[in-house]
DNA sequence: AGAACAACGTA
DNA sequence: CGTACGTTGTTCTT
């Protein structure tokens, strides 16, 4: 079981610090959206109870208390009169709140305490040492830095960060960490920085890091009192003039710890609320029943109240994983000895068995361009290593060695991650056997598992903590939960929990992977895949940043101006921004007469129907004027905003843009781009391609260049439907849409005209979409019965690729998915719903996945491909970029030539189909001038 | 703060 | 009433 410490405890005691809770509760939240009819404001409330609730639900303690501070100063009022000066002024707003918490803490069943002359963080203190002494481990929740001196092994602080999710697991390694001293050391620190939030100076111009600095070298207040002479500068001037301020401090922030609070740890259970005193108060605060049903289950055991369990929380909320008993280790040597003893001998499998293998798991941060290694974890069926961060090199070094002997029979979930991560450490990490990641999305592409837990509850029907995945998400991904010593009593156990889901998901998925024929996938694409992404995400594309800015600001300020023209026409200053209000000045204020509805019902202010209003009342000038600006604004406003989007993602160490490309998201198997998304720069207008000419080679290349296919989805339908007459279009290298219009509308190739082309040309695209007639005759402006001639004339002509069309939604009806052609599958459970819409949308997502899917596909083939042969080629040019059909490549100088030949020929036969795969390149100084 | 919606950029 | 995505901004939430 998932419990294992070698420091027994009687269990978690949570302290919370009442009033800081309340007051992130009230900032968080805006006090006007969270007020009764009467005007009573309840934002401190319910976050106050939503925010507790999210923490036990996470940490889940066995006993709990909140302190609050009393009104009425205390003991440090007299020693520091303009103590919590700035806070006293707390809104009234806030201060209504206060007894409301307090009253349903009561209904809760949750103790409280205050002590008059004292504030909550003498109680919280109190409790802490009184928890530590009974035998608990202790979790002070509070955004008071002042509490970071309760901390010890037994004592871990709960420190929001910005937002109220991140919480920081502040253990001991983790104060060292951020401030270089000990915990016992941070009052000093604080006492020297001085705390604005309190209202207390400290040194002028010294900090954080100051102060660590000399309490390192003189050991501690004191020390550095006795030697205040020796410093020299400023800074030490400063010092000698603040003394008596410095000492006071320090005798301010220190917390009393053995207070008399007529309460002992024992007491101060909880789980037993009064249904109906809170439904009481719910129902006067106003409260949504969402909130009321989460917030009763949480402080009732888990149970709805109506059940009403007793005495221990229900089993199922152990997970019913195997967690060896971790060891942790610090050193090299430490790791070869527990991999000799543990780790299958390499060479004894072929690919991940089902046992015998084994898991590694690695938390931190995987953003490529600023990745972090936290906590590394090595599973095998009965014993587990952890290894925390920092790992120095030497340990770096053994876990590289430890990792290559034993890739063929390692799990890990994410390989792309891990590379990311371990790499940061100076570690490569070979291709594992398996990867539970992209397993998990081969087997069901359609599912989107954000968490480890959430892909448990999929694959393994282990429901874990259903609340924790849905509210807490960010907590078990933190990246510095550094420090947190495994057998250590309460350390953070996620990650090694993390490696046994990760170990359960292995063994059970790589059977049913074989099962669905998605073995060949995996090995041959996905995790070769895995490997270029990262390479292109840790490069990263450069961008010229003085460029990127001169564009903002020429957008912006064309933006701006047409938001004055907008403005004038309005007569009001409309936000241009929202569609709500620019209904209300098109429909009601100037009368006009709305084209459609967006599917909530409203009236869409959408270009389309922004372009018909503004064609339809050209001779209204106050209307055709306001139109006329909101439509330029609409589009350079977007421009700035790209632009803005890019500028923001820069890296400032090495000016490049590190998108992460996401290979388990797409369901038909393409890649998508994240953070920020470099597959949707502007491409269709000359103003929005001028972007891309901000993309240029950086320093050490001489060049992009850029290679796609041309219609590769009418190719792979052509070659899947076996259909002649286009397939003999492809290969006549004529023309192609010319062509076709010829064979279409049964005239000689060089009379048709570019109406026609460009007709068949939609027509031929819109295929692998399930395109309507109706939605052909909008887009070509053309008549719905012009569409329907057109539609029936093409399918005459090409009868196969209708009847493959046809085929492919037959096919996933009879078998429940679709395949590409390198059987790579999609469901549609969507086939058999009995609303015509849902149907009719996945019959066009059916006709679609195979085609979509195969060109995904064969395009990771060509990466794999071009990659490989860069590399073997001892080139520097690296491929940086994939748009779905295109390949940005950065050419080193003097490789142009050979790069262009190797990637065009892995891309033009990653794959032999019945038609020619046609791939153009060109090459140039910057990513728009490298189009061709 | 977080979710939902509208809008719009790409292949 | 065309597939597949991601990001931004506004609005609503209780």
């Amino acid at each position: 079981m998932a419990q294992n410490e070698s420091t027994p405890t009687r269990g978690t005691l949570l302290v919370v610090d009442g009033h800081s809770l309340a007051f992130r509760a009230f900032f968080a939240l805006p006090a006007e959206n969270f007020s009764t009819a009467s005007g009573q404001a309840t934002n401190a409330v319910w976050g106050f109870a939503s925010m507790l609730a999210q923490v036990i639900d996470a940490e889940k303690p066995d006993h709990l208390a909140v302190a609050f501070d009393v009104k009425g100063g205390t003991f440090r009022n007299t020693m520091l009169p303009q103590y919590k000066g700035t806070r006293e002024a707390a809104p009234e707003e806030l201060l209504t709140q206060l007894p409301l918490i307090q009253e349903m803490l009561d209904a809760l069943g949750v103790t409280y305490i205050e002590k008059p002359g004292y504030e909550g963080d003498d109680v919280i203190g109190t409790l802490a040492t009184m928890g530590e002494k009974a035998g608990y481990h202790t979790l002070v929740l509070s955004g008071d830095r002042d509490a970071f001196q309760l901390i010890d092994d037994a004592v871990t602080v709960l420190y929001p960060g910005h937002h109220f999710k991140e919480l920081k697991h502040m253990t001991p390694e983790a104060v060292v960490a951020k401030y270089k001293v000990t915990p016992q050391q941070y009052p000093d620190l604080a006492a020297l920085r001085g705390e604005t939030a309190d209202n207390i100076p400290g040194v002028p111009g010294v900090g954080d890091g100051f102060a660590a600095k000399w309490i390192n070298q003189y050991g501690s207040l004191d020390g550095i009192c006795a030697h205040a002479d020796e410093i020299g500068g400023k800074k030490g001037e400063a010092l000698r003039a603040n003394l008596d301020q410095v000492r006071l401090n320090r005798k301010v922030n220190a917390l009393v710890r053995d207070l008399d609070l007529g309460v002992t740890v024992d007491d101060l259970t909880f789980g037993r609320l009064d249904a109906d005193k809170v439904d009481a108060l719910f129902t006067r605060l106003e409260f949504g029943t969402r909130t009321r049903n989460r917030v009763l289950k949480t402080f009732n055991n888990g149970e709805k109240p109506a059940l009403t369990g007793k005495g221990e929380r229900p089993s199922s909320d152990e997970p019913a994983l195997a967690v060896p008993d971790p060891v942790r280790i610090a050193d090299a040597d430490g790791l070869r000895s527990w991999a000799r003893t543990h780790l299958p001998k390499s060479g004894a499998s072929d690919g991940f068995p089902m046992d015998g293998g084994w898991t590694l798991h690695a938390e931190g941060d995987a953003r490529p361009g600023r990745a972090v290694l936290g906590t590394v974890c090595l599973l095998v069926r009965d014993a587990a290593a952890v290894l925390a961060a920092p790992i120095d090199t030497a340990l770096a070094d053994a876990l590289h060695e430890v990792v290559a002997g034993h890739a063929r029979a390692m799990a890990v979930h994410g390989y792309k991650e891990h590379l990311h991560m371990l790499g940061a450490a100076g570690v490569d990490l070979p291709t594992p056997g398996f990867d539970t990641k992209l397993a998990g999305y081969l087997l069901k592409p359609d599912f989107h598992a954000d968490t480890l837990e959430q892909a448990a509850a999929q694959f393994l029907d282990l429901h874990l903590d259903e609340e924790r995945e849905a509210t807490q998400g960010l907590l078990d991904l933190d990246a510095d939960g550094a420090g947190d010593a495994p057998d250590d009593a309460g350390a953070d156990r996620t990650p090694l929990r993390h490696a046994a889901i990760v170990s359960a998901l292995a063994r059970h998925l790589a059977p049913r992977l074989k099962a669905d024929e998605q073995t060949g996938l995996l090995a041959s694409i996905e995790m070769p895949v895995s490997r270029v992404l990262y390479g292109m995400e840790t490069e990263g594309a450069k961008v010229d940043r003085r460029r990127l800015d001169d564009m903002r600001d020429m957008f912006a300020a064309e933006a701006n101006q047409a938001q004055e023209i907008a403005w004038s026409n309005a007569g009001s200053r409309v936000n241009l921004q929202s569609p709500k209000q620019l209904a209300k000045v098109l429909f009601e204020d100037m009368g006009l007469k709305p084209t459609k509805r967006t599917k909530s019902g409203s009236y869409t202010t959408n270009a389309d129907a922004l372009q018909t209003l503004y064609v339809r009342n050209a001779d209204d000038e106050r209307a055709s004027g306001f139109l006329g600006a909101l439509l330029r604004h609409r589009e350079t406003n977007k421009l700035r905003q790209i632009v803005a989007t890019l500028i923001d993602a820069v890296n400032p160490a090495d000016g490049r843009i590190h998108t992460t490309f996401e290979q388990t998201v797409a369901a038909t198997g393409r890649l998508s781009s994240v953070d920020p998304n470099l597959q949707n720069i502007p491409n269709r207008n000359a103003a929005g391609r001028e972007i891309r000419s901000a993309f240029v080679p950086g320093e050490g290349f001489e060049s992009l260049m850029s290679c796609d296919y041309s219609q590769v989805e009418l190719r792979i339908m052509a070659h899947l439907s076996g259909d002649e007459a286009l397939i003999e279009a492809f290969r006549s290298g004529a023309d192609f849409h010319r062509y076709v219009a010829s064979l279409v509308y049964g005239i000689p190739v060089d009379e048709i005209s570019s109406d026609q082309r460009s007709h068949v040309k939609a027509m031929s695209y819109g295929l692998a979409y399930g395109l309507s007639t109706y939605g052909l005759s909008q887009q070509l402006k053309i008549s719905p019965g012009e569409a329907e001639r057109l539609k029936q004339q093409y399918f005459a002509t090409f009868g196969k690729v209708h009847d493959f069309l046809e085929s492919c939604v037959a096919e996933a009806r009879r078998k429940g998915y679709t395949e590409t052609m390198f059987g790579r599958r999609r469901y549609f459970p969507g086939l058999k719903s009995t609303n015509r819409n849902m149907r009719d949308a996945a019959e066009r997502a059916a006709l679609n996945a195979p085609i979509q899917g195969t060109a995904a596909d064969i395009m990771k083939i060509a990466m794999v491909r071009a990659a490989g042969a860069l590399h073997d080629a001892g080139l520097d040019s690296r491929i940086i970029l994939q748009i779905h059909d295109e390949l940005v490549v950065e050419i080193a100088p003097g490789e142009a030539e050979r790069v262009t030949s190797l990637v065009s020929d892995a891309m033009e036969h990653a794959v032999t189909l019945d038609v020619p795969l046609d791939v153009s390149t060109g090459i140039g100084a910057d990513w728009q001038l490298a189009a061709h």
